[in-house]
This record gives structure tokens, sequence and C-alpha cells, in this order.
DNA sequence: TATGAATGAGTCTTCATTCAT
DNA sequence: GATGAATGAAGACTCATTCAT
């Protein structure tokens, strides 16, 4: 019956060519990429990282990292790539054996929650490394976004099939509910130094994100 | 008496030397500065911004530039010290008149949205390069958000000051609610897309941030 | 009345933009620039040659030398620009006050031969590094030569004016006669070996061109 | 008795090493090699050529390549090596079963024209990248280059065998009249678009080759 | 013999910073 | 104080060559 909810088509992964012929080894290879990129990228950001610094964090020559992207800007894809879809996973299977939608709904958020806390170092670098793209990998990345946030979108229509809502607010909401859960990174020292732990701030951004739903229905 | 809420002790600002005399020359200077360089960062993020560049939106040339800065990295610091004033006094000043708490509370929303929007390259140029500031910099600049948010503290204490309520949530709503319009900068492209209208997207942000004040007091 | 004979229109030389604001300075590191990358082409070639060290011939350092050029090709044609104005120039002054159009004719292919025995190295590449000239700046060598070459069609139709020759003949021979003194840099090393003297094989070039001259009249 | 005229000694090849025992799996190899090598320098030059793209061109993989090739330099030598024995051999067997002096003479100037007009890629190539041979390889090419010169010697001096004519003409002129035809590649866009129809142009440089002829015995 | 992944030395180019005038 | 030319360290990227399988 075609596709279930929260599994829209999948985009077309941009490709990034390469010499090599053997697509095991590309893929074990690029994702040391990527996880020496990651620690790189998060400790010092994109310009500052060299690539040879990612080459040795990756456990790569130069020459050998050459053999599986193109540019500098092939690594920043790749890490985008893989950590929106690490994100999107991780929701979809927190939810994928529920079917209470407000169940559904509350786990997700929750699940963005720590997903963001998590891999805050990435989540951090994601957002702040977007110059840093090019065009086809920009629109390809942001294209996710909204995928990720349209599944959210699909998590509150279901929540509010019974009532009467506005569209447009759950549409808003889903932006901003997925989205609040990135104060931690950027408010990261603020939250540290005014909070006593950071369990507390994580339950009371919870809490605030799920009484942001009653935003929807209004007064 | 001393200070009256909300003005809290400035921070000394960061000295950055010259080798120039004539003080009113160093602020006509440094302004022009700030004002090229947030044109060239807005357009390019700062490590792809050159230095020349930025001279020259400045209408200075190389080595006069160098006469009001002694790194590239100043040039940062004079953005974010004008930004988070600008910011911190449109607020301050859209209540300076006003005494009741509850105006003063949501008009000081309002305004922190309407600056986000007004300044949204400026912000998100604010966000995203928090990298390259150096230490000394990164401190002062985190201190001056501290106390911006600590402002809106203030003001939603005095507007649950009758109710009891749980000063951890005050603290933490501050921070999430001068945060939340940010989604501005951050989504700018999944926002423009999605919705019709800013202004609509707009109204439904604060909507949101109004809505935001009820979580304090919990269910 | 117009141009003079041989006094085309100059082709506008190819802009290559500079920071550099001082004209002077920009046409004595040139200046500099073309001197030290003859020296090094000519040994090595342009692809062997590093930027390095045609600076380094040149006297300036790596940063001062791209303070004058954008990239590596520029050098090239700043050479290729240098060159054919000089070949161009040293004929033409050579006739400048002849008026005999027989005088003229055998003047200007005497100078043509000697200037390219003079510049040997550097026409030598001239003819060999066409491949790494971009479109635009090979445009306008290749029409910097067909300039020289009508230079000569022009004194080829003076000296047969009084006669009914084919102009197609006189096109072609044109283009032989200024051509063929390059065997003197492309079988240099045949000629050295299987003759005495460079002086009498400069002779024979000479009888030998001014011997094609006849061809043009046809048997 | 020997030799027949024009059937000088050949010179040793050069030797090429290679791991490979099978002699005639190496000269198909080479031969592939020698075809996808002049598709790929004539389209881009030997510098600007990678090993790659030849070893593509000719259908072996990199590895295999480097079997029968030591370096990069090899292939250029190979390709010499290939050329200078197609020219010579296209004029040898065009005037193979011709007797008459004349005859025999002007065949040969004529194939001479038509060999150099039909591998003009090539033969533009080997003019342009001698740069890159090694002195061994240069010095085995150049020789060749000399006996292909001395088969025209010899023509000519049969030609002229009844005349007193001077030798050092005799010698000159080989070297003249085998090369002038070169200009087809040197100035291949000045002649197309100074010309209507190559047809002509061939036609031209042939009637000033046979002119040229007569510039031994002097006037 | 063939394969194709790995290697790393070598090059062009940029740009923050200095300094003589 | 202003000017703008000079400096050179640093970084992305290429590619001939090697070698384990």
């Amino acid at each position: 019956m075609g596709r279930a909810k929260g599994e829209k088509r999948e985009v077309a992964r941009k490709e990034v060519k390469t010499r090599i012929k053997n697509p095991k080894l590309i893929d074990a290879r690029r994702k040391q990429i990527i996880d020496g990129a990651i620690k790189v990228f998060s400790a010092k950001g994109f310009h500052a990282a060299t690539v040879r610094e990612i080459a040795e964090e990756a456990g790569l020559t130069m020459g050998s990292l050459y053999n599986y992207i193109n540019t500098k800007e092939d690594i920043i894809y790749f890490v985008y790539d893989y950590i929106t879809k690490v994100l999107r996973d991780e929701v979809r299977s927190a939810i994928a054996d529920l079917t209470d939608p407000e169940e559904r709904l509350k786990t997700a958020l929750q699940h963005n929650l720590n997903s963001v806390y998590e891999h805050q170092d990435v989540v951090m670098f994601i957002y702040k490394a977007s110059t840093f793209l090019d065009k086809e990998s920009l629109h390809e990345v942001l294209t996710r976004e909204t995928e990720y946030i349209e599944l959210f979108e699909d998590l509150l229509s279901d929540y509010f099939r019974e009532m009467q809502v506005d569209p447009g607010r759950i549409r808003l909401a889903a932006d901003l509910l997925t989205y609040i859960p990135v104060i931690i990174t950027f408010r990261r020292w603020s939250l540290r130094r005014r909070f006593e732990s950071m369990d507390v701030v994580l339950q009371g951004i919870l809490d605030f994100v799920l009484h942001g739903i009653e935003f929807i229905p209004g007064k």
C-alpha cells in the first residue's frame, strides 16, 4: 500500500566520485573519514581543520584520503549526510513499535532531545558549518532537514487527529519543537554555568517542549 | 541605592591595544571596521572573509586598518561587542518607560524577536563564529549573553512575583524564550519554504514564546 | 589616410589583474618576472619550472610575485607578449628608414632570421608552450603572430607591385618565409652536428629564404 | 655488398627493461600503450597527461602498465620511436619501386608532406616534447631524425649527380625541405584562418618545396 | 601476469601581518 | 596617521610509482 508514514522517499544521495572500485572499501574508508572528521571539526571547526589532521585522525594518509573524496568540502558533506541520517534513524526506530499517537509523539520528542544531547558536538558543527557546503550539498541537506521536521509534523497531526486544529500551527510547532533542544549546543556555556546539573536542564527542556504541544490548539 | 534592575555592572570591555592616540578617531575608525566587517562576515563568514575585503568595505587601507586592531580576531570581537550591545539596548529602551510587569515582559520578548529578525545576518554570524574568538573574548561575550538572559530572568521574576514559582523554571525559561527566536536564522530556509509569509511565522513564534511563559508555573 | 603600412591596430593587451596600484612598479616587476621566467622556461620548459624558481630568478619572493600575477599561466602569457613584441619591433625598426621595396623586404627577412637566432631559446619555448595558454591568451597571441605575418605580406606585395602575381602565393609565402628560420631552434642539434659553422648555416638559410621569394611569381 | 642506399645501419633501440618474459605480449602491450599515449598526448601534451589517463586509453590498469614501462618518460620514448619509424617507412616504401632520381626525390618530398599532414597531432607533439626525453633517448631520437634527413640528402645527391653542386647546399636543403612541411602543425591556426582550403595550402607548400630544390645549384 | 589501493613528496596559491616611506 | 608593497608560512590537492593480493 505504499510507504508508511514517516518513510517518505529518500533523497538521492549526492554522488561523490572516487577512483576506488570496491564499494565495501569505499564505505569502510568513508566511515573512517567521517569519524576522523567529526573529531577534528568538533574541536576546531571546518576551516581551521587541515585535511592532513583529518587524514591522520581517520588513520589514512593524505593521498589515500583523496582517493575517497575530491575536495575538502566533500568531507563536510559526508559528515552532514551521516549525522542527519543518524538523528532521523534514532527517532524512527524509537517509535517503530509504538502505535498510540500520544506515545509516539512524546517518545519522538524525547529522543530528539536525547540525540541532540548525545551528539552535541556534531550537531553544533552542523549548525555552524553550512556556510561551507556547496549549493548542491546544501540543498540536499536542507531537504533532509525538512523531511525530519515533517516526520514530527505527521506525529503532531496524528496526535491532534480528533481535534480541529490549524495545520499552520502544527507545521510551525514541528519546526519549533525539533529546534528547541539545539539550545543545548548553542547555550552550552550559559546552561552549564547557571544550572547545577545537566539532567535537570534536560528534564526542563523536555517539559518545555511537551508543554509546547499545547500551543497548537491555542488558548 | 546603586543600580536599578537589569542594569548590572558592565563588564570591563576587553582592551584592544592601538598605536593611535586620538580616542575619537579610534571610535570612528572602529565603527567603520565593524560596519565593514558585518557586511563581509554576513556574506561569507569569518574564515572566508579576508582582512583586505574588510578593509575595503570599511573604507580603509590595509595598513590603516592594522593601526586599530592587532589581529583579525580582534575584528570579530568588535562585532560581537557591538551587536550584543545593540540587542540589549534595543530591549532595554523598549521597556524603559513601562512599569507594568506583564507589559514589560511581553514587550521585551517581542523586541527580542524583532531584533533577531532585523539583525538576522549578524545574529547568525554571532552564533556560528564563536569558534574564532580567543578565550578572553569568548568569556566576555558569553558573560554579556548571560547578562542578557538575566535581564529576561528579572522580567519573568517580576511577572511571577505574586505566585510561588520554581526559580529554576524561571531561569530555564529565560534561556529558552530568548533563544527560540534564533530559529529565524537557523531554519531560515525551511521556514521560507514551508510558510507563505514571514509575518505569519513571526506572529506564530511570538505566540509560541508567550505561550511558553505558562510553562513556568507548571501544569 | 590613417595608419601607415605595417602599423595595423594593436590588439588590446589582455588585462592581468593585480592588487598593486603603482603602474611603474607593475611594469618594472613584470619585466623582472619575464626575464626570470625566460631563463627558467628556456632551461626546463613551463611545467617543469616551479613558481618558486621563477620568483627567485626574478629576484622576488613568492608572495611578492603573486602580487603581480594571478596564476602561473599569467607568466607564460607575459613571456609571449614580450617576445612577440620584441620580434615585431626589431623588424619594424630595421626597415623604418628604408623606402626601396626590395631593400625593405630583404632587410626584414634578414632581421627576422637574426631575431630568431638571437632569441632562439625563447622562440623555441614560444613554439613549444602554446599548450599552456588559456583560450583568451592563445587567441591574442595567435592574432599577434598573424599580424607579424601580415607585415611581411605587405612587404611582399610592395615588392611585387608592378607584376601580376597571385595574392594567394604572396600570402602563403609570407607564412613560409617567416617560418623557415625557426628551423634554427627545432633542428639545432642536427644543424650543429652536420655543419661546421653556424654562420654558414645562417647564410644558407638566408639565401634559401631569398630564393624563396622567387616562388611567388611562379616558373 | 651490404646495405642499399637509405638503409643505413639501424641504431640499436634503447632497451626499456621489463619484468615480463613473453616478447609477443610485450610488443602487443606496448603498441596499446603507444596508441593510448598518442591520443592523450595529442590532446593535452606530455605533462598534462597523467599516467592513469594513458593507461585507461590503452585499456590497461595502472599496475599492468608499469609492467611494461619503468617511468612515464619511457612512454614518450616509445611514441617517438614509433612515429619516427612510421614517417621513415612511409617515405621509403613510397619510393621503393622507383628508379628515376627525379621521380624518387619528388615522390619522397610529397610523401613527407603527406605524412606530416596526416600525423600532424603526433608530429606537433614530437616537436614540442623533446624537453621530456632523457639524454639517452634524446640522442637516439635525434640520430633517427638525422638519418631521415640523410635519406633526402641521398635523394638530392642522386638528382644532382650530373651537376657540380655544393654538397653543403645539398645538406642544408635536405634539412630545410624536410622541415618546411612542419609549418602545417605550427601555423595551423594562421593557415586555417587565412586560407580557404587546406588543399590549396598543401599544394602551395609542395610547390614551394619543389621550387626550393632549385636553390641548390644557385643562381 | 594482472589488479587497483596506498603512498607522500612536491606544487601552486592565499592571506594575515609588517614596515619603509 | 596613512599608505600599500613585501613577506613567507601554511594548506589543499595531484600524481608517478609501488606492492600486496
